[in-house]
DNA sequence: ATAGCTGCAAATGCTTTGCAAGGCC
DNA sequence: GGCCTTGCAAAGCATTTGCAGCTAT
């Protein structure tokens, strides 16, 4: 993807497409789904020679998730780990690693499910699968 | 259950019955399945009319999820759940109020779930159903 | 022009840790 | 007695926030 596809992205969601935010649509959603911390993608902008404030990365990070660029996920871990695979699905996780592995929505099928408590409904299902 | 009942079940997991121990175990154990987060354990443990450091229910609660006596779960949330119910069991959660309910293991079942990576193997499947 | 963004540094909130004093076996 | 625990305060760490200056429209 090139530059302008991601400033048409961001205008779509009501971002204004400012340097900070290009650099980081491209180093999530060029090179297909990402599981990534705000910490590790700091280390990719200085690589690229950029220069971010780690705040700005937060910040726009949660922005991302707010409009539903991003998911955020909690594991077992203490960071947040951003997955910018936007279609339904769910993780393996290596708690060894604390690797995340997408597993494809339809590879995951249920028999049985219970129902919403009194009057909720189902917003989505999550499912981990723990490896050892 | 009582007082001896708690001893036996420290001892059995290899930790001395401290006063703290046994109160915590108390809270935990006598009132069927329960999430909690340290916090919560100590404004309980106040209302007793005992006091408890808060680094000591920290590190007791992470005790006794390393024994297996509890098992730790991290959502949306900033703070981390401890969950007594030892069973096989998945989870509601409803993210308005961060609530969460148990959802006993045989009450979700499985058509089709992927096989693990390369030469790992399934520790345990969690899913968390999200409400709206 | 002006509403929105960014960067910095400071603050926050949960959790952990170091260490001296106390408790269990 | 000796090792394990506790409590306190301080530190740690990921993340958020306040605010002055900058940028996009």
């Amino acid at each position: 993807m090139n530059t302008q596809n991601y400033i048409d992205l961001l205008r779509a969601h009501n971002l204004r497409p400012t340097r900070q935010r290009v650099v980081l649509s491209s180093l999530l959603f060029d090179q297909g789904h990402r599981h990534v911390t705000a910490e590790q993608l700091r280390c990719e902008v200085a690589a690229r020679g950029e220069n971010m404030s780690l705040a700005t990365i937060y910040n726009t990070l949660n922005q991302f998730a707010e409009v539903g660029l991003l998911r955020d996920i909690k594991l077992d871990d203490s960071v947040t780990y951003f997955d910018s695979n936007r279609d339904h699905h769910h993780h393996f996780f290596d708690s060894e690693s604390n690797a995340l592995i997408d597993i494809p929505g339809d590879a995951i099928e249920f028999k049985k499910v219970p129902t919403a408590p009194d009057g909720q409904q189902i917003e989505r299902i999550d499912v981990v699968i723990r490896l050892k």
